[in-house]
DNA sequence: TTGTACGCGTTATCAA
DNA sequence: TTGATAACGCGTACAA
């Protein structure tokens, strides 16, 4: 349509041709150089010449055409809250030794956006993928698979499909926490559910009932609200806990996000941690050793579920493909501060 | 090396060519049908099912390779705190209408993996990239310049390299909030400053001398101290600043991640805000509405930021190369919370 | 509108 | 080791 523009249009790179053509050898010698296979001395330091003369950067598209390999790792999350921004740093870092680098994408929940994330990770023919299982992906996730693209599930699990998992033990951490709160004396706990689509909405609860199962505490079902996994979310769950005839003493949040949440409408009603009511929480922040008395929480081991991670991503981009799946579980941390308090 | 694994081995994805078989056409049929242009609607249905029976994907190596795009965006940021998470978000978010992805990288303030980033960037021919700017790019950013790649520093400039900016006003911000102290009568008012090789680390300081000269007041070096950003930098500095002869009675925290350090030697040493001090902090919060009566603080208009590149970012890949760069600088919003006090 | 054939920048093969 | 050349999957003139 256009005439084409000498000068402002987008330069053509440099190319292997070119390289091979100022140092006077073939494709061939300097391909073998750029993957660091042995050739003559001579040879080497013509190419590097040329290389730095012309400002040669590989073209990584067309190297992948042929080893089906991009050196980059899908990473799909639903939202970059502490959490997952942590664990992006993370597995940026230790895949990063590797030479490969992250694709991230953010699907806020919505379906239709996980469909289109895969499918442009299968576009781009990333290596592998590393996500937090939900169950709107189970069918995507099969066919992806079945054309033999490592999938690491975290966080979140999801039955059934032939993927690596990296997980951790919700439902001891939640009933650890919960338990500790039951050993202070606490008999109505109101616990802030994420959604319990995910596994790990799912498996806190779990906990949360079995510590008071074994404590001999009936399961009021109306100390159950769900937060989706929010800030707003925790707001509105604490809202309606507060409302009851009988309050509770005491509030398990199951994320960050919803402790927030909770704690700001706490604030907003003059109630103060722990004197008035304890609370705790899943996921270690800074600010939690700030705020009030500190907050009792969860610790999940993020520098070393990024590493699993890494490790089983190596291992499998490595070994001629092994259908044997790995499955981690890590342990969490409790961490004991000042956000709970003995009641009678 | 090894004998071919007959099963297992990454299968060899369908390509247009499989599709075109299958769909009794040409593939230059098919290519049309793939990027929308009109072909015949017998050969569309053909197509259609074709693809959906081979769970056909197409190759974007393969297809960048020929039209030089490859609907990839690099970021590169120092590190995944609040805001830059915020800021990928957002950003994932805005290049996703135009079916772009975002392929991330994090150097930690490591020039080697700066220059890394970058090498990848630039072999992966991102159709773009958005950073954080810092003084040790200024070559390498010059030559990726050199062969047009749209690039749009924000949060930090350097200047005297053609590229897009989209920035905040960090003097006129820092410069209000301080002010804001001075007024409330404060003359001894500590900041903790963020690393000084950084535009916007410079910037604050500025606003906040402008605001103390505006005033009157004289500039004590000793209340300048460099926290570098970090929790324990912040941590650090506020111990230099509380162990003055004279201390000061407010803190401008140059970020949220010294805010955070100086409230927990504050919180350490049973100081309280504001009674015992004033405090206020760049980048807002959720966490800065519930500590102590909240924190006063400087919002970023991180949503408008992300939009603001987007724009940018479209405005440049769409046209034909125009070198004029434009250069966009964004106000902050002051959030007036609990955290200052009047002293005498 | 469709089909053919070539080119894009690399890697891989094979004979020298 | 090296050089020559055939793939790789896709886009796109060009002729039909």
């Amino acid at each position: 349509m256009n005439e084409p523009e000498p000068s402002g249009e987008k330069r053509r790179s440099p190319t292997i041709i070119d390289v091979a053509r100022t140092a006077d050898v073939a494709v061939g010698t300097v391909s073998r150089y750029l993957n660091g296979q042995p050739i003559r001395r001579a040879n080497r330091e013509q190419i590097e010449q040329a290389i730095q003369e012309l400002g040669y950067k590989r073209n990584a598209a067309a190297a992948s055409i042929r080893t089906d390999l991009t050196h980059i790792i899908g990473f799909l999350v639903p939202r970059f809250d502490e959490f997952h921004a942590q664990m992006l740093e993370h597995l940026s870092n230790t895949v990063r030794r590797s030479g490969r680098a992250v694709l991230s994408y953010c699907h806020g929940g919505d379906p239709r956006v996980i469909a289109e994330a895969l499918d442009i990770f299968a576009a781009q023919r990333v290596d592998a993928i590393v996500m937090d299982g939900t169950a709107d992906v189970y069918d995507r996730v099969d066919e992806l698979l079945s054309q033999n693209i490592p999938i690491i599930f975290y966080n979140n699990d999801l039955r059934g499909l032939a993927v690596d998992r990296v997980m951790v033990d919700n439902y001891r951490a939640s009933y650890r926490i919960v338990s500790h709160l039951a050993d202070l004396g606490h008999e109505r706990i109101g616990i802030l559910m994420g959604d319990l689509a995910n596994s790990s909405g799912l498996e806190r609860l779990s906990g949360y009932e079995k510590a008071l199962q074994e404590k001999g505490i009936e399961i009021d079902p109306a100390l159950k609200v769900k937060g989706n996994w929010t800030i707003d979310g925790g707001y509105q769950a604490t809202t309606r806990l507060m409302a009851l005839e009988q309050r509770p003493t005491a509030l398990f949040c199951a994320n960050y996000g919803m402790a927030i949440g909770a704690m700001s409408w706490l604030k907003e009603n003059g109630l103060h941690v722990p004197d008035d009511i304890s609370l705790v929480s899943y996921d270690d922040v800074p600010v939690f050793r700030l705020y009030e008395s500190g907050i009792t929480a969860v610790a999940q081991p993020i520098a070393t579920i990024a590493e699993t991670i890494t490790d089983i991503l190596l291992e499998r981009l490595g070994e001629p493909s092994n259908r044997v799946t790995r499955s981690v579980t890590l342990e969490c941390d409790i961490i004991l501060r000042g956000s709970t308090r003995r009641v009678a």
